[in-house]
DNA sequence: CTTCCAGCCTTTT
DNA sequence: AAAAGGCTGGAAG
């Protein structure tokens, strides 16, 4: 999945700037436990580029790894902490998410699916056939977008089930999407 | 209700 | 160029 790079985006800047960039982007880390195992947060300048959960700390490290190869991974639990502790209060509570700059990254498709997960109101759910027509384009599509969401929870793909009701697939395991889909609904019926 | 199948759009190899 | 996805709707048991 070549992300789109962020470092790029601005047409203004000059060759020099260019020049005096870092040839590797640094990122950093923290893996701590969560409601739903473990998860881990990983940051960049511009903000969360990576949320991933498990069942082990070592396993999410991998992903990481394979998810941004040309970057510098530098952990850095102190100085994230007050980041993946807003986190895990969304966890174990939907009515205050986690307000953290995202660094959202993916094609220009993903992108746009991506920002029409983030348009589901807490408590709600569409189908991927609803995305789709609103996408114009096909559910499978829409799956796969969603399957490749690199920043789970914070963009909300576990609110995308099957037309039919059932949950449909999640990428940190079905488990994790029900329990967080139960929490939200719990806390939306309050 | 369950399985099977053929289209469907993007991304990855 | 080919295969593989967090899909769907329709046909068939």
């Amino acid at each position: 999945m070549p992300a789109t790079d962020n470092r790029s985006a601005n047409p203004t800047e000059t060759p020099a700037l260019k020049r005096s960039r870092p040839r590797v982007e640094g990122l950093r880390y923290s893996i701590a436990p969560c409601p739903l195992g473990y998860l881990l947060l990983a940051v960049s300048a511009k903000g969360a580029c990576a949320l991933l959960m498990g069942d082990a700390p070592e396993p999410l490290l991998a992903e990481l790894r394979q998810r941004f190869a040309e970057a510098a991974l530098q952990v850095d639990d102190a100085g994230l902490n007050d980041d993946v502790q807003q986190v895990v209060s969304q966890l174990n509570d939907a009515q205050h998410p986690a307000q953290l700059p995202l660094d959202i990254r993916g094609t220009a498709f993903q992108q746009r699916v991506w920002r029409a997960l983030q348009q589901i109101p807490l408590g709600q759910t569409r189908n991927y056939s609803e995305l789709a027509t609103q996408l114009g384009t096909h559910p499978r599509a829409v799956a796969s977008a969603c399957a490749s969401n690199p920043l789970g929870l914070l963009v909300p793909c576990h609110r995308v089930i099957a037309r039919t009701g059932a949950l449909s697939g999640y990428r940190w395991g079905l488990q994790r999407k029900a329990a967080l889909l139960k929490g939200e609904a719990d806390a939306q019926a309050q």
